[in-house]
DNA sequence: AACGAGCACAACCGCACGATC
DNA sequence: CGATCGTGCGGTTGTGCTCGT
């Protein structure tokens, strides 16, 4: 009883894609499409099985992937979106057309887990962590001398305060998104920084407060 | 130049769920 | 209605690259 494996891993292929097998998925996909994942690889004549072929589609050869590292600004509206829907990386991945889930998943388990771990936030609850005085003024006086280095070194964060500082209209924000939903969701919610009039570095502001959530609840009806 | 540590990302694994038989 | 199938999802692991020593 119980379900059969999705393949048995007998003579198949297991590992990373040579670009051969890339271009056999590719051009088996966008002659035929998909019917039947377990059908694709003995179509294509790929040593794979089908969850793999559909995995490599999905997060590498989709023509409507978009490239390159996640914005300051995408990873604000991941943050956002995670503290309601907690790990739900496909649900978040769909307000991020051309991001995958597992990309959008890798950035979170690699960056934005530790970013916000550094700024005393608890990335499962979104909350400030609980700590007793001593260490919270310890590590107050931490995240003081290290802010700058962190946003300089840590966050790759330079290139996007360029785009920020440059201007403080939402305008210039989404022109420092890629085209696509993203900017899309900015234009509709007036951006990020219509909550912190003024504030010439939003990113300075961001990391002073941790209710710093609060703000973003009027973009909910927009995301959700 | 060689080595090891840390990091980012690709890929795999196992489970859940809806559809179908 | 239960068994099976196909697919999607989230957690975890593997791999290759970069950087410091």
């Amino acid at each position: 009883m119980g379900r059969q494996p999705c393949c048995d891993n007998i003579g198949l292929k297991r590992g990373p894609w040579k670009i051969e097998e890339d271009h056999k998925l590719m051009n088996f996909i966008l002659n035929n499409g998909i019917q039947c994942w377990r059908l694709v690889p003995k179509l294509a004549g790929l040593m794979r099985c089908g969850k793999s072929c559909r995995l490599r589609w999905i997060n590498y050869l989709r023509p409507d992937l978009k490239r390159g590292a996640l914005t300051e600004a995408e990873e604000d509206i991941i943050i956002k979106l995670h503290s309601h829907l907690g790990n739900r990386w496909s649900k978040i991945a769909a307000h991020f057309p051309g991001r995958t889930d597992n990309e959008i998943k890798n950035h979170w388990n690699t960056r934005i887990k530790k970013k916000l771990k550094f700024l005393g936030i608890d990335p499962l609850t979104h909350k400030p962590i609980e700590q007793n005085d001593d260490i919270k003024q310890q590590v107050s006086v931490e995240i003081d001398e290290n802010v700058k280095e962190l946003a300089e070194k840590t966050l790759d964060y330079p290139r996007e305060q360029q785009n920020i500082q440059n201007s403080t209209s939402s305008s210039s924000l989404n022109e420092s998104l890629d085209v696509g939903s993203s900017s899309e969701i900015f234009q509709n919610s007036h951006t990020l920084d219509m909550y912190n009039p003024g504030v010439e570095d939003p990113f300075q502001n961001w990391i002073g407060s941790p209710i710093h959530w609060d703000l973003f609840d009027n973009l909910e009806d927009n995301f959700l």
